[in-house]
Order: C-alpha cells, then structure tokens, then sequence
DNA sequence: TTTATTTACGCAATCGTTCCCGGAAAAATC
DNA sequence: GATTTTTCCGGGAACGATTGCGTAAATAAA
C-alpha cells in the first residue's frame, strides 16, 4: 500500500548497471557514456526517481534546511520576514522551518535544542522578549554552528546581524509627534534586554533632547512580554493617563504594542489624534483602515528576511571559519495616513 | 572548527565495545547487563549524544515531520490554525514544516512536490484558491500518503477532513445583514471552485431564500485570486457599484476579501454602515479596531489545526491503510461589535 | 559431571547515496 | 604488433543507527 520511492538500487537493476554507474550518469556525466547516460536517464525519469534527501544529508552531513525562530508569525512584521526567508530559501533549494517562541524563554530554548536536534544547517532567530540568559544561543554559536541575528539582535554574540535603523525610526517617529504639537510624549515599549527596545528609546529620548524637552524616566514603560498579554499593554496605558502629569502623546515601539494601544485608548474613551496622539512601529496592512489612522514606522520586512538569509547561506556555504561578520542596517520609512 | 555531534560509535570505542551493545544499552536495555548499561548511559551523557535524526530517518524511512501547505501565513485564520497545528505536532515529537502556496496552483504543485521529496511522513492542506486541477494530489494520495484536508476541502479525495459548517455560517452572516434591515445583499467571494466558495455562497442564498428575496447571480461576485491582489476586491466591489441596482450590503467569503472590501468602500467613500452593510469571515483580531467596526463571522482557528493534526498523526502511525475517513465539523462564531 | 538454558555481547546487513579505487576493453601511440 | 593511454564501469566502504542472528561464557537443571 505504502508508496516505496525509487531508488537508484531500482534503476541499476531494471539496466543491468551497478549503482555506481547510476548515480555517476545522474551527476559527474563525464566518466560515463553518453548512451548509457541517456539510457539512465530515461529510465529515472520514467520512474519519477527523486533522489532521497536524507541519504543525502546522511553522506554529506547537512541537511539543506534552515530554522527560523520568532516570536509570533500572527505578526504582520514576521509573517513578511518569513516570505523573504522563504523566498531566498527556497530559490537555493533550502528548506525552511520556523518556530515560535511566544516570547517564552523556556520556548525558546526547548525549540533550540529541537531544532539543533533535528539537524538544520543555520538558524535565524529574532530573540524573545523574555531572553536573558544566552548561555544556549552562545553554546551553539561556540560549536561553529551558523546563527545571523535579524531585528532583535544580540550583540554579544558575534556573528552576522540584519536590523533597520532603529535609533532613527524611533527618532522620526518622535520628531512627527513633535511637530504635530505634541509636548509630553510617553513612550510603549518592549522589555528592556531587547536591542531593539534599547535602540527605540534611546531614538526616542534623542528626538525630545533635541527639542529641549526633558521628561520623567516614568512615562518610559516597558512591557516583559512585548504585547503578548492584552492587560500588559492596558496596564502600560492605564499608568500613563494616571501620571501626575499626564502625557499627551504616546510613541509604541513595536506592532503589538501599537495595536495594543490603539485598543486601550479605545477602552478608556480617549479619541486619537484629539485627546491622545499615537504612533509607533507597525507593519500592519490594516492600520490605514483603523479607525484612528495614525502614522507608523515601518519596516522593510521582506527585505530583512531577504538579506539576512543571504548572511546564513552565505555562512553555511563557505569553507572556512567565518571572522569578518557584517551587520547590515536597513532603513524604516515613516508612513502617514493620507 | 565546525562542530561534530557525538556518535553511537564514538561511545562504543572510547568503552572498547561494539555499536550494537552502546544502541542497545541505549533503548532495550534488558539485554545489557546493568553495569554496562550504566556505563554507556553516564558517557552519552557525558558525550551529550544524541541520536541522529537523519540516520534514524534513513533507516525508519519516516522522517516524524509533517508538512503544511496554506496560501498565506501573513493570513490572521492561517497562522492561527498553525499554532494549533504546532501545538499537537510539536508535542507527539514531530516537525511541522509551513509552505506557501500564494494562491498559486503552480507554487502549490512545486511546493507539494519538494515537500514529498523532502519525505514528509504527511500532509495538511487548505488548496489554493487557483488548484482546480487535482491530479498532483490524487497521486500522492494513491500511493497511500497520508492527507488531511482543512478549510479548504478537496471532497473527490477520500480522507480525513476539517471544516467549518460554512453554510450555516454565511447564513448567518446574511441573516445578521438581513436583520439590520439591507434588502438587496451582494456578496463577493473566493474562486469558484473552491469547497468554501460553493459552501459559504450556498449559506448566502439559502438565508436570501428563506427571507423570499431572490437575487440575479450578478450580484456574486467571484475573486479567483481571493483577494490576494488588491485591485481584484477593488474591481469586484466597483462591479457591484455599478449594478444597475446596487446592493445595499456585501457579503465577504474571506479574511482577506472582508478586509480589501473595506478599504475598497473607504476609498469609494461609501459610508459602513449607513452607505453600504458589510459583513464577512474574518479571524483578524483588529477587526474591533476598524473605522468601521463590522459584524464577523470567526472561525475556530485554532482548534481546527489541532483536530487536523491529530487526524494526520492518526493515519501516519496507523498500522494498517485507513479506509474509514472522518469529516470534522466545526461551528463558526458572529461577532458583533460592543 | 554432563547437558540445557540463560545472559550478554559482537558481527554484519540494512536504509540510499556518493566516491575512491581498481580493472577490463577500446582507442591511440610508437 | 606491442605498448600506453583513455574511456567506461563495477566493487565496496562510508555516513549513523537498528536489529536478527550467532556464540562464548555463566548459570541452572539433570
């Protein structure tokens, strides 16, 4: 009943050929006839012989598959990296397999040592929000095993990095809330051990210097599970409107958060732009329909997935130890509601 | 530099024993005298053996990943049904392997293909929109691979299946837009032969019928790329625009086509709900924050990728070929806005 | 003490593929 | 016609793990 693949076994013996000769006619060519070339060739076509890829992996060690680990792909910024990992990936004959972390640590690991378990030849991984211990990253990364970090970077760790200009993002972003009138900006961010929080804030906090304007640390909150939980973002919200003296302006550093705010904003009655203005990160096709358009950063996603899978083949395919690691920055764009 | 797992035989040498003792002390153990047993045990600890997957793989001929092909994971219903996918695979030990078809009968094909060659032990599939031609799919199934189909149904293949009832799901979507007082309901869907096109327009008529409103066909309006390309809605809800009577509602088969007929509407500057009704499926969680907050019909996403998984991991590790296949039916949910 | 049984382990085949090595036949050279 | 070179192909090991079979030693039964 179970369909059995032809093998190269299959075709030998139908010819009245060794194995050898098969596999041989089927790549080198040159050492073999071309009448016996052709005659493999037909008879492996006529088989619909595809040769078994884990024999091959077993032989050469590698199994042309990449691991992929986010936080979520529900997310428009990752589900778009992913069609440009794919895309890359795909072209090259790799196969890609993507995991979630959920912003677990825990998750994250477990699925580490799966997929490390599982033989991939490289891993791309945005951290999670809740990774702060990098022993295992490190540990693999020590085997010689090919990591690229892309968006949620990890400095220590050295090896090839892909993320946007997130200082400037953030700053532009700031800059617009700024010049749309706003004095008090607070600031919805991730949790404090990510790069690309410490790198959003610090473009934010830039901007408002820049403007003569110095706020409390307060109105800086940071959200451990970078918008997972719903009440997470809420309680930010809430803490913000129950500040001493009260922000006028919120800038969200990431797409949850963004969306997360617009929803508590909602909740407490507060109109966007009129009683609070809003912008944050997002990559979300749907934020022109909402129902406060607001103007986003957004990421060249597909791009960073392109690029940063480009790196890991890259790695994966040269011969030597790599040292000269490249960290590629991207550009975000500011995007306004019409 | 590149690192080497620990083998089998790596153990047996550094012990002086043979493979077939170190295998087994590792698995039977009742043949293999304790001490020796706890011998092989503290080193392949020590080692941090592992067994190869890819030799296992080889030898098992089944590789424990399982394969996962839907149109678009950027997809709010898709990505959804994958953690469900995710959550009962990953905890019966399996891969779970995401591809993309993009709405694209040939991307599905060579997408279908690469994942069989890659010996997937099974198959999950929601077709796409374009597939009308079944034969690369009627072959795997012929020779005994084991598939199961979600959301999107092939019903000409015998095996197991998991939808949601679309009918009485569109029949209460067009009932819910019927209560609201709008007579004349157009309704734009997905490619027609697609099994939820045929199911959810039959739910659409069946609640016209009920309400003794008859219809031209005209008013359905069918989106072979099922809203992939944009301008596909745009031109579909401008046809019924022009209707020389023009409905007074739509009714949106899909995530995607619910969302592209708002922002078709928003930019013809129709007024949801007071210029035109709108109701659709939808599994988007930023439904609520719409300019125009619609009623949804919300599929059980998520539960529909496990009761999916556990029928795929229930005919790969049966015995014997399964010839009694199961058709799960799901109940959709209406959203309404607070 | 002899025979039968168990215990504990090794040998070798197997999965599908590649590739080094060796060798016969054909072709080219002298 | 004899030698060298080329062409073309087969044998067999290897990748890492499992497993049926064989067998020596240890133990039990007679």
């Amino acid at each position: 009943m179970k369909y059995k693949a032809a093998t190269i076994k299959d075709i030998a013996q139908a010819l009245g050929l060794s194995t050898s000769t098969v596999s041989r006619a089927l790549r080198d060519s040159h050492e073999i006839s071309a009448a016996t070339r052709q005659l493999v060739l037909d008879h492996a076509a006529q088989l619909n012989y595809h040769p078994n890829p884990i024999a091959l992996s077993l032989k050469e060690k590698k199994s042309r598959s990449i691991g992929v680990i986010v936080s979520e792909i529900a997310n428009s910024f990752f589900s778009q990296t992913i069609n440009g990992i794919e895309s890359v990936a795909n072209e090259k004959g790799y196969t890609v397999i993507i995991s979630q972390s959920h912003e677990s640590f825990e998750k994250e690991v477990s699925t580490l040592q799966y997929l490390a378990s599982r033989s991939i030849d490289g891993l791309l991984i945005s951290v999670s929000s809740a990774t702060k211990d990098l022993a295992p990253l490190k540990a693999l990364h020590q085997y010689g095993f090919p990591i690229v970090f892309f968006d949620r970077i990890v400095e220590e760790i050295a090896t090839h990095q892909v993320r946007v200009d997130n200082f400037q993002g953030a700053y532009n972003a700031t800059t617009h809330l700024l010049q749309q009138g706003y004095q008090r900006i607070g600031c919805i961010t991730n949790s404090a051990h990510l790069s690309i929080t410490r790198e959003r804030v610090a473009g934010y906090v830039a901007a408002l210097d820049k403007a003569g304007i110095r706020l409390p640390a307060s109105l800086i909150k940071y959200c451990f599970h970078g918008g997972m939980l719903q009440e997470e973002v809420a309680d930010a919200v809430q803490e913000l409107l129950q500040e001493k003296k009260r922000p006028d302006a919120i800038f969200a550093t990431s797409d949850k958060l963004t969306t997360g705010c617009i929803r508590a904003l909602k909740k407490a009655k507060l109109a966007i732009p009129e009683d609070m203005g809003l912008t944050g990160f997002s990559n979300s096709d749907l934020i022109e329909l909402l129902y406060a358009p607001i103007t986003v950063v957004r990421q060249p996603a597909f791009e960073m997935g392109q690029v940063a899978t480009e790196l890991l083949l890259q790695l994966i395919e040269s011969k030597r130890p790599v040292k000269d690691f490249e960290t590629k920055v991207l550009q975000t764009s500011l995007i306004t509601p019409p």
